[in-house]
DNA sequence: GATGAATGAGACTTCATTCAT
DNA sequence: GATGAATGAAGTCTCATTCAT
């Protein structure tokens, strides 16, 4: 899905897979801004010039740690489902559990650990060459979800899981700009009430 | 509201205002990342130096420009309440009223157009400074949009105004990642299928 | 001594000695570098044009702050001189009195104190425009330590005045360097160990 | 010593040399104040993006600068002495060479051509980053008047030397401010009449 | 007499990208 | 294949000074 250009040996491909991980921690410690060629090189302890190597340009390279990031959430969520025992679960649990999924586990700091699955989302609205990657790990989440509802034992359809994403999604995004944002609390509040009236 | 500090004039409260509303415009073209001294005065026709006469830092002036655009956003949705006649409506008209208060007028580029109302959001989750601004606008609209529905007929309180932003706000985000993206429509089915179920 | 141009009426020569003083203790604590139109301005409380108003340019109102500490270093050390009762002293006594007219009262941040005092001489080497001004405090301070030798009983003329000056200046010039500047630890040495020697 | 980064081929290490002694000269001639990036790029004939790829900041310029011309002046001092046969001397051979050690050879600018020792050291008063080189500078120029006096026939230890440089240093500084600064003649007559007196 | 307004010049620095080796 | 070297472009911001009122 990258891009990709050079280096198909393993020493490589390591060097590349290196910078993305830089990258998207770059990422998620200071949003799209933050990841520079410079940084990049630095976070991997490697040369400047391998950034462009790798990596036809910046946006190329922006892109891969997105991607990175992205697979590697849904790759905790899909691990998380699988330790997941089936059964009726009540509320509370569930909503933990989707809350999980979709958020990030619980942090301190949640408000900016939360914040880039957000900049992924709107980025994607001005970077157009983004969105086939956004989409397909988007319609992953949501087969995740899927699975994940039927596994506590909620019947969910397709639209069932969009208006849960929506739920949750719309509360962080108005959640972000309180003076202490507590984005997973409010997604919380709002899944519950929404649970409480049969969604 | 505004930090602003020279420019008690007539003549300098116009220049001041000219480069807010270029800096308003930009924002909303190509996102905060657009908001620069240089741009920002040669959309205004103003020199370089003008953009730190009158705002302290850039920092500064992007604040003014979300506000402006914000405040604007407030202002034609309540121009657009109070010529509302009152009465009953159905669920369509209601749907496209919400819409247009929270996603502005449909416009061909809708994508486009809708983008920045969700970039300010998430941006002020990098951006503490940005909060208590966006904290009174979001009130403001809360506001709004609760006069609205009364209007319409609907019965409504601060918890059903929340949860139906947040199922436009979070449709609306996870409709920006489409290849080709419609915001609006994707907004629209879900507040449709909320209200038929009695939100 | 100073340029000077408008101003004559009394407030207008308050307001010109405000922005001197303001001037003068940017000195202190910044430098020559640390006086700007702007920061004087601020310090004095005074709208920024009074500076150029009052002041031909940054030059004139740099040289007027040099002046306005360079007499009051003077007039506290002549001050001084009056508060002395005559007689012999020791010579511990005498370089005490001697480090007190050249360096200012000790203090605890000796180095900073003392540091004007040596960018102002050697700020003269590159601004011809001050030289009469330093030439004249320079004599003043000559006279000075004359009559405070003098006092102290000990038998001084021009000749041995400048060697302790020199002895001074020399030795704090070179403490400067040091990673923890004593710079009138150095002159006392120094002055022990000459006037050990009989100057 | 110097900070630096980059450049370890040959034709690197000549470029950044050139850079050097562009801002060596420019400090030389204008002071500290006149060490700015563009002013150095323009004298060394390399494009101003050089100068931050050189050296971290102008700091780092300006103290690579300031090492270089110390250097400098300390290698001709040691060529000197090299050149100097051994022997005692009258006072006026000493005192000439001392100075010349001291303050470089005469020149017919002298007071420009001195200044800039003694704006190094005062300037390292508000600038502790130059402390280390100053002091080792100092402490090299220390051992070469110990030397040059041992070849002169005078016996010397650190005191004698420090009193000496000491003597220099202060006229010197307080010669800076004479509407026709000599501040060479001045050092010689302090030099002198010290000396008379068996220092 | 006094000052708010205004700005051209220039300061330092960062960065994406190219290129020779 | 890999990378150190290099730089043009642009970024933010400060400042001395002028001028109209």
């Amino acid at each position: 899905m990258s891009a990709g250009s050079p280096a198909s040996t393993p020493k490589g491909e390591r060097r590349r897979q290196a910078l993305v991980e830089a990258a998207a921690r770059l990422l998620v410690e200071g949003g799209f801004d933050a990841v520079r060629h410079r940084a990049v090189a630095e976070r991997a302890g490697l040369p400047l010039a391998s950034t462009t190597y790798y990596f036809r340009d910046l946006d190329d390279l922006v892109a891969a740690a997105a991607e990175h990031h992205g697979r590697g959430e849904l790759a905790r969520g899909w691990a998380q489902l699988a330790e997941l025992t089936a059964g009726r679960r009540d509320v509370d649990g569930v909503v933990e559990i989707v809350l999980d999924q979709l958020l990030g586990p619980a942090t301190e700091r949640d408000a900016e650990a939360v914040v880039l699955r957000y900049e992924r989302l709107v980025a994607t609205g001005r970077r157009p060459h983004l969105r086939p990657l956004m989409s397909e790990l988007s319609a992953d989440l949501h087969e995740l979800l899927l699975e994940t509802l039927a596994r506590c034992g909620i019947p969910a359809d397709h639209e069932r899981v969009n208006r849960l994403v929506a739920l949750v999604d719309g509360s962080v995004v108005n959640a972000l700009i309180e003076v202490h944002p507590d984005p997973r609390g409010a997604a919380r509040r709002m899944l519950h009430s929404a649970l409480a009236e049969g969604l």
